[in-house]
Parts: structure tokens; sequence; C-alpha cells
RNA sequence: GCCUUGGUGGCGGAAUUGGUAGACGCGCUGGAUUCAAAAUCCAGUGAUUGCAAGAUCGUGUGGGUUCGAUUCCCACCCAAGGUACCA
């Protein structure tokens, strides 16, 4: 009885389907278990080895949850929107439906025969309008909605509205755009209904803004950075624009903290963490503004502050906290933002009980013996004063605090200094910088502009402006990629103008320079060249000033960007160190207002338009150039048809192309373009969403897969919650699991999902690489004297390595060649003297996997006849000992590479099991590992021994014998590894494992039920088809994956006697066999009066022995 | 540059808290079976040296801690991935 894989395999995958085995059931009393995959996107190519192997691990891991008897969620779906069906569509005029459709066919033909465990009712496509339905519905959630700071969740934008109509906007403290101004309710009232509208986009959380972007007129839509290459689309090279684009946009950047936050309760690999954490780039640090000088002059330093000393000293009469003061302080430390407070902080010499700075506001608790002194002097600094007692604090908390929030509503503002007579005094003339050091302020020796920086016109003098205009143009023709790349130029133009230092008044010239980016910050650096190596590099190049502000440091060489470095000559925070000179100077910027504590992103806002046809469309249209969220009731919004998947002639994205497109508000109904009247019947939005929409929230659909009132029960969220192990490539960290965790706390927030991190545990599963052949063209001019066509040779790996080496190897290696090819070879080298270079050119050539044999042996006539080797058909090939031997490279598996290999011949030829051991087998899960099918007859041969187990004299039987104690050792010790190797993802060992209980029972003779039932349900995980049929003709009737998990009991692994080695200096000479229950003494005794003991000892006695009892023993001296 | 992960036979890779380095598989060598081959089975296989018993070396390099280090510590080298004038 032979083992016949494919009739087994096709056999069962038909029972697993017909009776629907691993349907996973939203009610259940087992404990649930959630497994998921990143689903992938259905190419045309169809899958290649590499795609199965995350698979298989969450496979095993969800076959293993099942024994164990959980309640197994195992679904799989189609990421199915997507850009290569509509280049495809764009080529052939096919409907990506349709393509998509196919490709997905041939997906699940490709994993049901690697037999997965998917409950397959609960499939979903991106692509369906069932499934962007609720894409639509969570894009019009997030723009009905605002991030409030001061909660720390998303809120409903109408309580925006209701605010902004009781009190204006200044209280607000939400994320939001830069821009925004502060307004009373009767401003908000007197605004026209489009302009309300333009203020609340500037509080949602999806929003159109004027982006700038990459735009290329030929392609008709926007590229991203990486697409482009030196000005030109890396696709045909055309040029590209910059070019303001109206797009929609995620507030992420809202989320920022709270990404950061959660990376902490997640068990993720730690390089994707670290990614994310790169990629959000909080920096904490503070935003200064800097005056313009007017005239070029500036006025002597301001009044002196308090020193660090004296500071030190008010310090000790701060008092104790009172009870009042406690449980004031507990309520007033939570606000945020602008309405954040300080306790016990000093101003001037007085010591404040509470301040606001940003609302000049201080609160104090009455009964100090100075108290008049005290307000006369906060006042007279510009500050609102609030008097508390101690009493009506105890009494009645919340009235004290709301007798706060109505004191500052009305901030006094500081009056204008004498200084500023000197300088702009408009908004725009100031220079805001962040920096991560404000300590190092009076470092300061010049500042840096971006070359774009709005203010560069505004400020130039006229002697610089030629130079400066020069520098901008030169800069311009430069991509800001390039400009990243090329970091050793230091290149800048003084601009002639001056910014006012705001604490000793000393002028500071104002720089341009590229090494600013206009893209981070503010687009302009305050230049600290003592501090920060790239200042220090432009300070060296222009011959500007390096103040050094740091004590005992030397900066001749290079800068201090050490932060253990202390303070010097730095007025009121000299002597300090970095940690608290900095807090020293965000409160003093704050108390001046000229500036403030910022915590800065790296990440940006993410575009969420696309001018692409296969994308979810909007349920967005537009009245008044305003855009209107259609009511959820009617989604979803389909995509329409087209004629043509390009962007229309004059530049509108695909769906430009459609002639019904446009919305009805009186039949609420899609209708024909013609209709449009803007006043009932208005155009629809053109762009669609990008590929990591349906993404961000497909793993919460599959718990409800099929539901079409919500987008999954709130039951079915309430169950499963969220995903326990979750397995997929990292090269997502930065895209698909940073949207759809930001999603996640979205739709929490909003309450529609119980949980704001959406996976528990995350694997990465590393790449199988394909292993290229390669084919070497001779690209040395081998025609004939009369000019004819010259012909292609092809040279294996081993000669063209020697012809490189060497040019006399040829005629060395002479009896390599046929004749023929030797004097072809010869006559071309022989006609003229040609330099090393020109004769040892070659080009590699990808040559066809399939065409090369174990042996690097290449099929040089079906190489010749390959479909896609036209131009070589005539080429000659010299070949070594009648043999040509192609080279080989570990690439990515790509079609281009003409490297990838099929399951499905795997699985004709090997079995599904087979394939499914023999990649776990490969190595780690995480590791990337190229594919080699050399190995694969060893998996193969183990699996024919395991069914030889289970056979007698050519048919099926196993005996009713008890089972010897070496038996049970061999299954228990099996048990126990893999439950440990599947609980730590070590895959390889536990097929190793396998394959030594294999061995073992074989050479044990071992054919007893008692043994091989339990065996089969242990390998099922892994090779469920042979595990199935085994356990079928072992008479069970129901399916083995109902089968309970085998218990490991230790009891059978206990041992009476061990194996010692025995080393001397630490190195094993021999091993004694000792029963394990002897002491430390009689081990110690049964060593010494050993005869090999004695022997390797020669005579010299020990200087010390030791016993281990059950490890060790070493002998020492 | 910075961050992360890794470096062990001819190859893929094992080695749980420091305790017999190289499990398991491939490949290779020899043998059995066979008319022959495939398939299967048995034995051997880190390097050097030796007839052998054995000896010496050996987990990227150099140090250290320890009775004992692939494992812990320090410095460095190399590779892969991510990221980059981020102020």
């Amino acid at each position: 009885m032979q083992y016949n894989f494919n009739e087994i395999e096709a056999k069962w995958q038909k029972y697993w389907s017909d009776n629907q085995i691993f349907k996973a059931e939203n009610i259940s009393d087992k404990p649930k278990f959630y497994v998921l995959d990143m689903f992938p996107y259905p190419s045309g190519a169809g899958l290649h080895v590499g795609h199965p192997l995350g698979y298989i691990a969450s496979d095993i891991y969800a076959r293993y949850k099942r024994h164990k008897g959980f309640n197994v969620l195992h679904p799989q779906g189609y990421d199915s929107f997507g850009l290569p069906a509509e280049q495809y569509a764009i080529q052939t005029g096919q409907h990506p439906a349709k393509t998509t459709q196919e490709n997905i066919k041939t997906y699940r033909r490709q994993l049901d025969q690697i037999g997965f465990s998917f409950d397959w009712s609960r499939e979903v496509r991106t692509s369906s309008p069932e499934y962007y339905k609720w894409t639509q519905w969570i894009f019009i959630q997030l723009f009905e909605s605002y991030y409030c700071n001061d909660t720390d969740q998303a809120r409903p934008i109408s309580e925006l509205v209701e605010v902004f109509n009781l009190e204006g906007n200044y209280k607000i403290n939400a994320a939001a755009d830069d821009d925004i101004e502060i307004f009373t309710a009767q401003v908000w009232k007197d605004y026209s209904d489009k302009q309300q509208q333009e203020v609340l986009a500037k509080y949602r959380l999806t929003f159109l803004s004027e982006t700038e972007v990459n735009w290329c007129p030929q392609l008709g839509t926007v590229l991203a950075n990486d697409e482009i290459v030196n000005g030109v689309s890396e696709r045909g090279g055309h040029p590209v624009v910059r070019k303001k684009m109206k797009q929609w946009s995620m507030r992420i950047t809202a989320y920022a903290q709270r990404l950061l936050d959660g990376l902490e309760r997640i068990d993720w690999p730690q390089p994707l963490k670290d990614s994310q954490t790169n990629w959000i780039g909080r920096s904490q640090g503070a935003m200064v503004s800097f005056d313009v000088l007017q005239n070029n002059s500036a006025k002597a330093k301001t009044a002196k502050k308090p020193s660090y000393k004296e500071l030190e000293e008010l310090k000790k009469i701060r008092l104790d906290f009172s009870k009042a003061e406690g449980l004031l302080w507990e309520k007033l430390r939570k606000k945020k933002g602008s309405t954040k407070y300080r306790r016990k902080y000093t101003l001037g010499d007085y010591v404040t009980d509470f301040v606001c700075v940003a609302k000049k506001t201080i609160i104090e608790i009455s009964g100090k013996e100075d108290e008049n002194e005290r307000i006369s002097f906060f006042e007279k600094k510009g500050f609102n004063m609030v008097q508390l007692s101690e009493k009506e604090i105890l009494e009645n908390i919340n009235s004290v605090i709301s007798k706060i929030d109505i004191a500052i509503q009305f901030p006094k503002f500081a009056k204008k200094k004498e200084s500023e007579a000197l300088v702009f005094n408009d908004k725009t003339h100031k220079i805001n910088v962040f920096t991560t050091r404000p300590d190092t302020i009076f470092g300061v020796s010049f500042m840096t502009l971006a070359p774009e920086h709005e203010l560069v016109a505004k400020i130039v003098t006229d002697e610089q402006k030629e130079k400066i205009n020069n520098y901008i143009e030169a800069t311009a023709k430069r991509s800001e990629r390039e400009r990243m790349a090329d970091v050793k130029t230091i290149s800048g133009e003084f601009t002639g103008a001056y910014a006012m230092h705001p604490f000793n008044g000393k002028k500071i010239p104002i720089w341009i320079g590229d090494y600013v980016l206009a893209s981070y910050g503010t687009g302009a650096v305050m230049a600290v060249p003592c501090g920060d190596q790239r200042d220090y590099d432009f300070a060296k190049h222009f011959d500007i000033e390096i103040p050094n502000i740091f004590q005992d440091i030397d900066i001749s060489e290079h800068a201090c960007e050490d932060k253990s470095a202390v303070i010097a000559n730095s007025d009121f925070i000299s002597g300090m160190p970095a940690k608290k000179a900095i807090k020293r100077m965000v409160f003093e910027l704050e108390e001046k207002g000229i500036g403030k504590g910022k915590i800065n992103y790296r990440l940006r806002d993410a575009v969420f338009s696309r001018q692409r046809y296969w994308g979810e469309p909007f349920p967005v249209y537009y009245k008044e150039g305003m855009p209107q969220m259609i009511d959820a009731k009617y989604l979803p919004i389909r995509l329409p048809e087209v004629e043509k998947y390009l962007p229309t002639k004059d530049g509108k994205p695909p769906l430009g192309n459609a002639t019904t497109w446009a919305w009805c508000t009186k039949t609420s109904k899609i209708v024909d373009n013609d209709k449009i009247n803007h006043t009932s019947v208005f155009p629809l939005e053109l762009n669609t969403m990008p590929g990591w929409a349906g993404s961000s929230w497909y793993f919460n659909r599959y718990m409800d897969a099929n539901n079409s009132e919500a987008l999954a029960s709130k039951e079915a969220l309430d169950y499963w919650q969220d995903v326990d192990l979750y397995i997929g490539g990292s090269e997502h960290a930065t895209g698909h699991l940073l949207y759809s965790r930001f999603w996640q706390k979205f739709l929490f927030d909003k309450g529609v999902v119980p949980v704001d991190e959406y996976a528990k545990k995350l694997i990465n599963q590393g790449m199988i690489l394909g292993t290229s052949a390669f084919v070497y063209r001779w690209d040395f001019k081998n025609a004939d004297e009369s000019g004819k066509a010259k012909k292609i040779i092809f040279v294996g790996k081993d000669l063209m390595e020697k012809i490189i080496k060497e040019r006399s190897s040829i005629e060395n290696s002479k009896g390599n060649f046929d004749s023929e090819h030797f004097d072809l070879l010869n006559a071309s080298l022989a006609k003229k003297d040609v330099s090393k270079n020109e004769w040892s050119q070659f080009t590699p050539i990808h040559a066809d996997v399939s065409l090369v044999n174990a042996s690097n042996e290449l099929d040089v006539e079906g190489f010749k006849n390959h479909p896609l080797n036209k131009d070589y058909k005539d080429a000659e090939f010299i070949l070594e000992n009648g043999k040509y031997i192609v080279g080989r490279e570990v690439e990515k598996m790509s079609k281009s590479k003409y490297n990838v290999v099929n399951p499905d011949d795997i699985c004709a030829d090997y079995g599904a099991d087979t394939l499914r051991l023999y990649e776990m087998f490969l190595g780690p899960l995480e590791q990337a590992k190229p594919w080699n099918t050399a190995g694969i007859t060893g998996v193969q041969g183990f699996l024919k021994k395991l069914w030889k187990l289970y056979i007698v004299n050519d048919s099926f039987s196993v005996s009713d014998k008890k089972p010897t104690k070496e038996e049970l050792k061999t299954l228990h010790k099996t048990i126990k590894k893999v439950d440990e190797d599947i609980a730590n993802f070590s895959f390889n060992t536990s097929v190793s494992s396998f394959m030594i209980a294999v061995n073992e029972l074989t050479a044990q003779k071992c054919n007893k039920r008692a043994i091989l039932e339990p065996l089969a349900v242990l390998i099922s995980p892994y090779a469920p088809h042979i595990a199935e049929e085994l356990w079928n003709q072992l008479g069970n009737k129901e399916s083995v994956s109902t089968a309970k998990f085998p218990i490991f009991e230790a009891k059978y692994l206990i041992e009476s006697t061990k194996t010692y080695p025995i080393s001397f200096n630490g190195k094993m000479r021999f091993t004694i066999e000792l029963s394990l229950e002897l002491s430390k003494e009689e081990i110690e005794k049964a060593v010494m009066t050993h005869e090999k003991t004695q022997q390797q000892l020669a005579g010299r006695t020990p200087k010390k022995v030791i016993v281990v009892p059950g490890k060790i023993v070493n002998i020492v001296g």
C-alpha cells in the first residue's frame, strides 16, 4: 500500500469543503482565538512558493488551537482594489472587475490545494460593494469628527458647532490646522455657511486641502516621490511638475501620540515597532519666535533675570502643598495645550501658586503676608489674578474650576515693549523656529531659512537680492530628494537681514541654506553652531562666529551635541544642566509670549485621494465647491462604468469619463451628468480612495462578514474582540500597519469597536527568495573582418571568471572548447590588439530557472527556444566539458527575474503536506531564506516513513499491544517538544522532532495504536491530509481536526540514570553513566575512582572538582 | 550617519535558564539489494594530524568574567532590512 498523496489530498480537501469543517461560530462555550493572515492582492501571476509561508504557519497555529479546544476564527479574503488590475484594463480594455474575479479564482484554487483550514464563509473582497459600503461609511464618520486633545479622543463635529455658537473657539483644544484664527460666538454666527464649513474643515479628521503634489501631465496622475527619477517619471520618463491640488487628507497626526503609546501594549516585533516609532518621529522642544530688525540696528539687552543660584534660594521658600492646593492641582493638572497650568512657579522674586502662562493668568490662594505687593507685581507684569480661599476650594471645587475657566477667557496681553519699535511689528515678519534645544538659545549666531521660505523675499536687502535669487533658482532645480541625498556639499547665502535675539538683543544674521527643509518644522532654524554639527559646518564654511555656551567643553573641532554638558555664558540659565535649562527656558519663552513648549512629529497627514479608477469611490458630492457627505443610508455609492480607464483629456481623474456620475438630492440617486443643475443635482467626487483604505479595517469585517446592517454586529465584535495572532510581511510596517492602527483607534473612540489595538501579537514571516540563474553574454565585438553581423556568444560562469582574470586563459583552456568555437574566438581576438576592458565585458541575463537542473546545468536548446529569448535563438553557447553552467544569485522572487517557483508544481510532484512541512523546515519563520528544492526529498522521505509505520504486509494495520517504555518516551518527548515549539513559533524544529520520532519508532518497529493514534493528531496541524487519512484508517469517523491534542505526561520521560560528560578544565573527554539518585559526593567518588579519570590525570592531583548533579562533572587541575 | 536584526560544517539550520557545539535534513563517500536503474536500507561525514587509541584547533575578530562561554560583559569588523540634512 503506497502513500498516494495526490489521491489522499484531493479526497480530504473535498471532505473539508463539503462538510464546512472549519466554519467558525460566533457563539460558543469554547474560548475564542483569532488567527489572521495579511490578505493577498490577487495578481495575475498567481501564487508563488513564497506566498504560502505565512499562511502555512498561521494554519498550523489555527489547527493546533482547535485541537486545544479553542473556537478558532481563521479567515481569508482579498485586497482586490489596486493598480495592476487598472493598468491591465488600460492596456486591454478589460474591466478590472473581470480580471480581478479571474485572478481570485486562481488564488482560491491554489490556496485550496495546499489544504488551509480557512473559514471561507467569511471571505471578504475590498472591491465588492457590500464591503466598500462600510469603507465609505467609516470615511463619513471621519468627516463628521474632530480630535479633542482634552479628552484625547475623536468627538462628533456637531459638538464643536455647539461650542462655537455659545462661546467661539478660544477654549477648544483640538488637533487642527495651524492657521486657525481665534473667534467669538458672535463672529462665528456672522460667518456665511461656506465660511463656517471652511472653518470646520480645519478640525475634521478627514478634510480637503491644497496639497503640493508631483503631477505628471502625460500619465495624468500624481506620483509618489520614489516614482520620480531625475525630475522625470520613472515610468516613461515624462516630465513632472509640482502642482497644488485639492486632495482629501486624513488627520493621522492627531493620533501620533496614541499610536506611539499603543506600541507599548502590543506584542509586535521590535524592528517593526522601531520603524513605526521613527516614522512618527516625535521630538520634544519649543517653538521660538524671532523678530526681524527693521533697520539693521539693535539695542542693548533687556532687563536681567534672577540667576540660577537666586532661583534655587527662592525654591526653598516654596511651601509644601496644603490640602486645598492639592485638590485644586488634581483638577488643573489634566488641562493641556493652551490652558496648561504649572504649579509653584517663579515669577520675578515671587513663587506663584498656579500659573497658566499662555492665558496670562495666576491663581493664588489668599492669606499670604505680602499679598498686596504680589498682586501689584503680577498685574504690572500683565497677569490676570484669580484669588481663592482655602475654604471655597475645599467646599465646592467645581464652582472654583468654572470660576477659573471664566477668568481665563479674558487674558490680558502684555504691553508692547520698547525694543519692538526697532523691529517689524506685523505678524508676517516673525521667524518661527522649532528647536529641541531651547536651552542653547544663547549660542545662536545666525538663523537659516529654507530657500522656499516665504519670508525670504520680504527681508532680503537690495545688495543681496541677486545672489539670493540665483541661489533659490539653483536649488529649485534640484528635487527635494536630491537635496536630501547630497549631504556633503555646504551651500547657502546671506540675506542681508538680521533678527534680534529675544534675550540679549544681539543682531543675528539671517541666511538661507538648502540644508533646511521647507517640509519639516517651520522651514527655519535658529542655528547654534556650538551645539549642532550641521550648524557648525555651515558656520565654519561661511566663517560665522561660533560662541561656546558649554562649560569646559572644547568645540574647536566639532559641535557638542551631548545633552549632559552644562550650560554656560547664558545669563539666567548658566550653570544649569540641559534638562533643567530646557524647562526654565520654555517657561521664560511662554512668559515673554514669544514661544512655547511643543512636541513636533515627523509624521505627516496622509493624502487620501488617488486619480485612479479601480478604488473605492467617495460618498461625496460638491455644492458651491464645498464637499457634502451623502447620507449613510444610501451607501454603497457604486463605482460607475467608464469607457476608458485613463484620465480625461483635461486632466480629470478616470471617473471624469463617467457619464452617469452626479448626485440628485431629491431622489437620492446617482443620475446622468447632464442633469447637473447645482441646485438639486450636483457633481460627484472624481477621485477614489487609496489602496490602504479597504485594508485598514478588514480584520473587523471577518467577525461578521455578511452583515448588511453594520460593519459587523456589536455581539460579534464583542465576542471576537481582536486578533490574537497576526502573520504577515514587514514591508507594511509604515503603511498598512500604521494606518489600520489609526482607523482602529478612531473606531474605538466612536464606540464602534471594543478595543483600540486590533492585533495583540504580530509576527513577520521572512521572505522566501528566489535563486535566479544567469547566463553571461560576452559583449566583446566578435564581428568578422567584413563587419558581418556579430554573433551573440554566451559564456559559462567559470569561463567568464577566467576570461575576466586573464586573457591567456582562453588559450590554456582550449581543451574545454569545441574547435569551432575556439577558432571563432581566437580569430576575433587575434585580429587586433584589444584592450582588457574590451574583451572582459559581460552582461548577465536571467535564464528561466525551470531550464536549469540541480547541478546548475542549462538546457541550452530549451533556452534558445524559450518564448522570451527570441533574440538569442541563434546565439552560440560556449560549453565547458560539454556543459553550460549558469551563475546563481539569490534575489527577490519575481516574474521578471524568471526565478519564480510555482506551488502547483510542488504539490503535484511531492504533495501539499510535503510542501507545508518543507516550507516550515527551511528555517525560522521570521528569517528570509532562499528557496531551494534540493532538500525537499528528505521531507517527502519522512512522510513515506511515517506512512509505513501504519502498514503491515502492504495493508493498513496497527496492533493493540501495550506500548513499551521506550515507545512511550518517544511519543511524549515529541508531544512536549511540539507544544513548546508552537508556543515559540519555532515550526522548523518541530518538523525535526517529528523526523526523530519517526526514525526512533521505525527502529523500535513500533506498530501500536496507543502510540500511532496520538502521533497522527500530533502531526495533523503540519501535515493535515496524511493525518486525516491515517486517523480515518484507524477507524475514527470524525475529522482529525476535532480530536483532542495528546497530553504530555512527564512520567514517561523520567530517567533513572544520566550519561555524565566528564570534562577536564572545561573540555569534555569521556562520558560515564551514573544513577541520578547519587549525591554530589557519591558522583565525585564514582568519577574520581574511574579508570579513565586516572588515565586523564596521569598522576596529577586535581585542584577542584565541580559536580552539577544531572548536568556535568568538571575536573580542574 | 542613526536604528534594528543577524554572523555556527560543503549547504539549510539545531543547541530552553552559561554545562557533551554541529540535532534534523540536504549533499558527499562507502556498502547492501538489483541483470541494470529508480526506489529503499545500512555505515561514515567540522578541520588538521595519526595505522590506531588519541591529540590539537574550532560558533565573525580581539579582550574580559567564569571551574566551564555559541550563550553574559566591553571594543571592533562584516552582512541584511529600515530610515535619513528631522533642527
